[in-house]
RNA sequence: AUACGUUA
């Protein structure tokens, strides 16, 4: 049971959604459990059938947990009903910092970047990785690079390692910013100092560093060099 | 690797 659930959630992540609804009707009524229904909405959400998902949802699943609400709230907020996103919220039983995180973003969404950062400081629990990313990449999005960069620092601060996802918000900081050294010396660091290897995401994100301050020549260079790997 | 939140 647990390798159909396995199935369903990664046939749904190749858009086979025919596929992943065959797996889950196939698989014998009691042995359908709450992660079972929740990876069948789920596939329906992330393939933009909404409707769909939220019947399956409201209608079909006998039992909810945390993390079926919370993954309902997600679609609506992906889809940009925040207001269907906010009611999930406001009726679940119980929250946690996936929940927090999923408000925060509605707030960001919704230009309440102040409000977004009371969220995040309330976090006092469980602020995780995801969580500092968010808050980081909020601020680098919204013109406040400035403030993207300390907080970055509370983060190491704080002892919260920084990940691949944080690499790009950080190098798109320096990018508004206009700050060519910081940012090239960021990218050469990420190795060295976090032991993340630029992949070409970064790699885009430097051009864009770059290309912003003009130099061209050197944006060409650095594609040049990236390290191409088949998949 | 059983389902949920973060980065052009």
């Amino acid at each position: 049971m647990v390798c159909c659930n396995v199935m369903i959630s990664s046939l749904a992540q190749q858009g086979r959604l025919d596929d992943a609804r065959a797996v889950f009707d196939r698989l014998p009524a009691n042995d359908r459990d709450v992660v079972s229904w929740t990876a069948l909405f789920h596939a329906y959400a992330v393939n933009d059938r909404l409707e769909e998902a939220a019947f399956v949802f409201f209608r079909d699943m006998p039992d909810k947990n945390l993390v079926s609400w919370n993954a309902m709230a997600a679609a609506y907020a992906r889809a940009g009903h925040t207001a269907e996103a906010r009611a999930i919220l406001d009726q679940m039983p119980g929250h946690n910092v996936v929940s927090l995180t999923l408000m925060f973003h509605i707030a960001v969404q919704g230009g309440r970047l102040e409000q977004a950062r009371s969220l995040f400081d309330d976090m006092t629990l469980g602020k995780d990785l995801v969580a500092w990313n968010a808050m980081i990449g909020a601020y680098a999005q919204n013109g406040q690079a400035t403030e993207a960069l300390l907080l970055y620092r509370d983060m190491h601060v704080q002892g919260m390692d920084p990940d691949d996802v944080t690499m790009s918000s950080i190098l798109a900081a320096y990018s508004r910013l206009g700050r060519v050294e910081a940012g090239r010396e960021h990218f050469v660091s990420m190795p060295v100092d976090h032991g993340i290897k630029p992949v070409e995401e970064h790699y885009a994100c430097m051009v864009d560093v770059l290309g912003r301050a003009g130099e061209l020549v050197a944006a060409e260079e650095l594609l040049a060099t990236f390290p191409f790997h088949p998949s």
